[in-house]
DNA sequence: ATAAGCCCTATAGTTAACTCTAGGTCAAGA
DNA sequence: TCTTGACCTAGAGTTAACTATAGGGCTTAT
């Protein structure tokens, strides 16, 4: 099965101006093209699409991502290098984890001093304590 | 206790610059100032600028922060506004957690193709089955 | 009293990741 | 044939969130 750009675009819910963009980056070198440039995308594109979107989410940037996808073109060579980024990758993402549910607690101690307040009709109810008046 | 600027960045992990920023866009209004002009930190306003972090770590622009700060100056009566807003953090932060988990899914997926790959020492040792071949 | 070191404002510059425009090609339908 | 609509490139514009510079003011140590 093969697709355009804009069929693609609406599967990952991105717009064909960001994959023009991705490509460009050199994020796509693997996209085939009719003889007049029109891109086409077969099935592998997209997984790898999706793999580039993983990476994305994790808060990598796109020169690193591009990174990755030339030593996917180098071959058995950077297996290493391939292995070691998505080990690093894990890492960051545990943290992000720690890092959101610390932010989580906050947030809801927040939801319950507003949901205090707002029953109380005023935030005074919480005045006597120090901590916390925001 | 009182604390210069500086004193306030380190303690945060931010720049001097990245306080007066903030300070232009809205977000501590409540920041005193000697007579010519220096601002004098508090301990209440670095409660208040851990809130903003927080906020800002769940990916809230500081456009919409400075709404909020807004409403705290507006004192109970936007006490409803205050609550909606940290119910909707919330929310926006177990979204968040949730796509974190599929990322890690993913990463961890790559983590053990490699790991193959690499003890194997080619790629190839994937290319028998069709997907996950990035 | 002068230089260092911190503070200030206003404003310009940077970076990442898009997002859009202009100008053009090509294929299919009325 | 001619128009519509999808595609293309090059390059300009946008936005958020800083980050830095220029020019100036206090305070403190030599």
């Amino acid at each position: 099965m093969k697709y355009s750009i804009s069929e693609v675009a609406k599967k990952l819910d991105l717009t064909a101006y960001t994959l023009r963009y991705y490509d460009k980056e050199g994020l796509m070198p693997f996209v085939e093209r009719t003889p007049n440039g029109t891109r086409v995308f077969k099935e592998s594109d997209i997984d790898a699409l999706k793999i580039i979107e993983c990476l994305k989410s994790t808060g990598m940037p796109i020169k690193e991502i591009k990174n990755f996808i030339d030593w996917c073109s180098d071959g058995d060579s950077t297996l290493q290098e391939r292995y070691d980024m998505f080990l690093e990758r894990k890492t960051s993402v545990e943290e992000q984890m720690e890092e959101l549910k610390k932010t989580m607690e906050l947030i809801e101690h927040k939801c319950s001093y507003y949901k205090t307040a707002l029953d109380a009709g005023t935030e005074d109810i919480h005045k006597t304590n120090k901590i916390g008046n925001f």
